[in-house]
DNA sequence: CAGTGGTCTAGACCACAGG
DNA sequence: CTGTGGTCTAGACCACTGC
């Protein structure tokens, strides 16, 4: 095939629908959008580069870029001599990608939970506000403990949009939420914004925590973006930060 | 030129002795060293892709990896019809890598500065681990007060090596130190890791930022490495997030 | 062994900046 | 106009995986 422009002069007529950006960002796209489609299983592989090259009518070279864009963003894991596969919210990944709280000791773990409550009420300002919401609208509201090496150490608050979940119940919440909101509803979550504050614990909060008033805690405010950039859950946690710290890595 | 092995079984005898990795990561670390040895400028551009491939004996193409990995590191700035630039540390770049804390209605600011001592002393226990330095080590102590939008907002504790940084006083201390530390003793800060808690302001520290005793701080522990690895700063910062958070991106 | 992603090369043209 | 980085293509061979 003739060299194309690369601000998109194509030949094939279907990719002069998708626009003026370049190629692979227009391949990536293409490639997202199935993604959130859920045309592939969690988990499952993806058609060799050389075949979504055929079918996209692109070179190779194109694809790989968009591919390897993916993978760059957590969507996509890429095992050489396996093949390019759907990334699953297991916990390895949630630990790596959406878990910064780690023991003053270096170690990272995924914490345990325990289900306190799960509410259905209308969405509050706060909630509307976070998550985009009209102001008749309801969301379940769920509170959890979270330990972490057997230490209570962390007081959350989960919104989410009840229309988005529709049957969600008590029992069937697991630890790691993100693997249900993949696996039971289809809603992938890519990516989170988070707000970090410092305050004295709510007296609640210290209570369930098991420390004294005036103590003080990290504050998360947490945005979970789906791949298709729906804002799904708005989370809450305070954490005592007595043996743990929250890293963060500027490069 | 024949196509040769990727891990590494070159022509060139002085390729030769860089190992089995990769051809472009060994370009990246050999352009790595350069920098870090001050071949370029601050701000200087660097040769074209197609004179570092002629000089460095591989195609453009593993040039070009080799340096968008290094601008993906914020350590080169490439700019589209001008060339490859070393990357400067002003205050956008600090702003943009290196500041976490935003206004709560969203505005990036770069904090002002009022220096309250500069000090030298023997490194205390905490500084030799932190900085990684010997028990007989010196080092510098700065402590400043830092204001938002005019609001006093951050009490700052800083210890340098002293052996890095000879001369240093009081009267050259500027608002952004990693532009010191780059300009007067050519030390690029490459990176750095932040460890933050959620403490009670100490009573020197309330003092100082105006506020009552029993008040909140999120405190920063950073430490900054330099582009060729060596720890040169240790900086703990208790923050006011009244009216800021520390914003983090989960992708 | 076949199939996958990973690396390397070579060369074309485009978009942008500045003289 | 020249020179720069940005994009796209094409094809080769290597490294790894699992049958």
């Amino acid at each position: 095939m003739a060299p194309r422009s690369p601000s998109g002069q194509p030949r094939a007529p279907e990719a002069a629908a998708i626009g003026f950006r370049p190629l692979y960002r227009q391949v990536r796209e293409r490639l997202l959008r199935r993604l959130a489609e859920g045309a592939w299983p969690a988990g499952g592989m993806l058609p060799s580069e050389p075949a979504l090259a055929a079918e996209l009518g692109v070179s190779p070279g194109t694809v790989r870029k968009a591919l390897d864009a993916l993978a760059a963003e957590n969507l996509l894991v890429r095992r050489q001599g396996r093949g390019t596969f759907v990334a699953r919210h297991d916990e390895r990944r949630i630990l790596f990608q959406f878990f910064r709280l780690v023991s003053d000791r270096g170690e990272r773990q995924f914490p345990e939970s325990e289900v306190l409550a799960l509410t259905r009420a209308g969405a509050n300002a706060r909630e509307q506000a976070r998550l985009g919401l009209a102001a008749s609208a309801r969301v379940f509201r769920i509170r959890r403990l979270r330990t972490l090496g057997g230490r209570a150490c962390i007081a959350e608050s989960i919104a989410l949009p009840e229309a988005l979940f529709p049957g969600l119940s008590e029992r069937t919440l697991p630890n790691n939420l993100y693997g249900l909101y993949a696996e039971e509803y289809g809603i992938s979550i890519a990516r989170a914004s988070e707000r970090l504050k410092a305050v004295i614990l709510p007296p609640g909060d210290a209570t369930l925590l098991g420390v004294g008033p005036g103590t003080p805690a990290l504050a998360i405010d947490r945005l979970a973006i789906a791949i298709d950039g729906r804002r799904v859950e708005w989370r809450l946690s305070r954490c005592l930060t007595r043996h743990l710290h929250y890293a963060s890595e500027l490069v």
